[in-house]
DNA sequence: TCACAGGCTAGAG
DNA sequence: CTCTAGCCTGTG
């Protein structure tokens, strides 16, 4: 618990990216009185707030545990202070799950470095906007079905059927200590996303879910990852083209869906995802071809900054 | 009413 | 191999 300093993250700017679904924002109220994060830190994020130029944050936000043991630690409450971090995690939790989870380990200065030099006027405008971004090594699992639920589909409908299927599980996952319900802004709720072997498959037939003509989709990947249970494990271990031809086996999981999972689910950050968005900026800012051998084993990360520039301009 | 949202499947040509 | 109609549903 307590502050850390962290080059080239930007809470904000992640939270927008559009590849985490179950960050909570909270109210700087809240913070302090539900989450005990200490005044005079929320106070620092408040004055940030009020002075944010686009290149600052203040946000505060409480990020759900993950994985397999996802039981084993709590949610993270984060404030971002600009190039300095407010944590809640404890030395053992930081170093044991957050600190690799925010990909603190990969060199994007050198990411920065390759922009600069490849003369991609464009890249390097998009980098300026959202240097801040990171690509979260976020849980395999959870991103095979959050991105199969993401297709054809839009964030606000994605973001409450991820959010309803934790729901429905609170009484396999339970609710992680110290996260009371609807504490949060808005009224939302830290849960757990259940595990391949947790999944009540009965639920997706419920319209309440949102989840339309995915719902069988997600049936047959639950099954086939219950079916086998060192699949996940497999996954894990292979290189990005195996995992991406692995994962085009599912029914439901496209081209699309596959580089989603391969750069979030399993950072692999050469994976490059190309959605309508993509497409359009591609053929506006590349149409002579996007350069990417000048970005060879990064390609990834540069999406995300001209995903982001994008989707904010 | 109709298009669209971070696509994909199945079937036809 | 390429091409595309149709698909659940919420929103403007």
């Amino acid at each position: 618990m307590g502050m850390i300093d962290i080059q080239y993250l930007n809470l904000r700017q992640i939270a927008e990216s559009g590849q985490c679904f179950r960050w909570i924002r909270l109210d700087p109220d809240v913070a302090i009185k539900k989450y005990g994060v200490p005044e005079d830190v929320v106070r620092d994020s408040i004055a940030m707030h009020k002075s944010d130029k686009g290149d600052k944050c203040g946000d505060i936000y409480v990020i759900p545990p993950f994985g397999a043991d996802h039981r084993d630690f709590a949610p993270l409450i984060m404030v971002d202070l600009g190039d300095r971090f407010w944590s809640s995690a404890s030395d053992v939790d930081w170093n044991g799950h957050w600190r690799h989870y925010f990909d603190l380990d990969t060199d994007y200065a050198d990411v920065e470095r390759k922009i600069r030099t490849s003369e991609d006027k464009h890249a390097l405008k998009c980098f300026g906007y959202g240097s801040g971004i990171r690509i979260l090594r976020q849980d395999t699992w959870e991103m095979i079905l959050t991105f199969l639920i993401s297709q054809n589909n839009n964030i606000t409908r994605i973001t409450r059927s991820v959010e309803e299927i934790c729901r429905r599980h609170v009484s396999i996952c339970g609710s992680p200590a110290g996260c009371r319900e609807g504490a949060a802004e808005g009224g939302r709720s830290v849960y757990l996303f259940p595990r391949p072997e947790e999944f009540d498959r009965s639920i997706l037939s419920d319209r309440s879910l949102g989840l339309g003509y995915r719902a069988p989709y997600i049936d047959g990947v639950v099954g086939e990852f219950i079916k086998n249970p060192a699949l996940l494990t497999e996954l894990e271990l292979m290189n990005y083209e195996d995992a991406y031809d692995t994962l085009l086996g599912f029914t439901g999981i496209g081209p699309k869906v596959a580089n989603c999972i391969c750069l979030f689910g399993l950072h692999h950050i050469e994976a490059f995802p190309i959605d309508t968005h993509v497409k359009q900026l591609l053929m506006k800012y590349y149409p002579d071809g996007f350069p990417y051998d000048k970005y060879k084993g990064v390609a990834g990360i540069v999406q995300q900054y001209l995903f982001y520039y994008e989707l904010k301009n």
